[in-house]
DNA sequence: CTATTTGCAAACATTTTGCGGCAAA
DNA sequence: TTTGCCGCAAAATGTTTGCAAATAG
């Protein structure tokens, strides 16, 4: 399989790069206003090809919020923080965790590949609301 | 809304509590041989209540496995490592991580209510067959 | 040229909703 | 007796697939 360029995968790899954290939809969302031909399945497609190429990667969010998936043009090891109440996603630096790699190797006999960290809670917009 | 105790709640609780983390519909498969009447959406039905009581709760896998949501009777603060190879979910000690999430709070201005964590890797059977 | 990618529509998988009837309290 | 719960079928949602036409290399 050879894989081809094409002015839609440079697209929605571009764009996902100036988003922050968006689904699939709206990605192909803010695409169709530029490009009003494009399909949401190649945008589908595309997330799946450059992710695959390791030119992109997936946001772990919290079951129970009923999102979908949520893609990330930022490769590099880092956290995410996650607001209960709007859905807002944003980068945390990650801390370092080799060691707690290792003692799980250790313990269980895996081979440990990475670990994804999700945090919770509300953000500065939505704090004073949380007191229901 | 008054709650009300039915042997379908308590069966899909105690089964559960037994399983290593199943889907709903492994659960309702698994539920099924023993009450053949049992339905599907009753059990969706009975692990959301049963998660909104706080008496089980939910497993983030990892994104990319097109896995579906995985439910877990232990609500007590733990870790998961997923298998990339075969999905299987086990259990990991949760390491302390107040002080980040204090961390957090001060750098970002969020509410932090609390995290997941999901290492990922090749579980002790899937190891070998990694190097493809 | 020719094999890959596109965009549409249709298929799919998972989860939720509407509803008439059943049953717990 | 009241009203929440059951199970079915249908709807909703998010994602993938089949295919003929378009196009990158």
């Amino acid at each position: 399989m050879n894989r081809r360029n094409t002015w839609q995968k440079e697209a929605v790899k571009s764009r996902l790069m100036e988003a922050c954290h968006p689904t699939a939809d709206e990605l192909y969302e803010s695409l169709k206003i530029q490009y009003p031909g494009i399909g949401l399945t190649t945008v589908y497609r595309n997330l799946g090809i450059l992710e695959e190429a390791g030119e992109i990667s997936r946001v772990i969010g919290i079951s129970g919020l009923g999102e979908s998936e949520r893609y990330d043009g930022n490769v590099d090891p880092h956290d995410h923080f996650v607001c209960l109440k709007c859905g807002k996603v944003c980068d945390i630096e990650r801390k370092e965790r080799a060691d707690e790699q290792k003692t799980i190797e250790a313990d269980h006999g895996f081979k440990v590949v990475g670990c994804r960290v999700s945090y919770y809670g509300y953000c500065g917009d939505c704090e004073e609301l949380a007191e229901n």
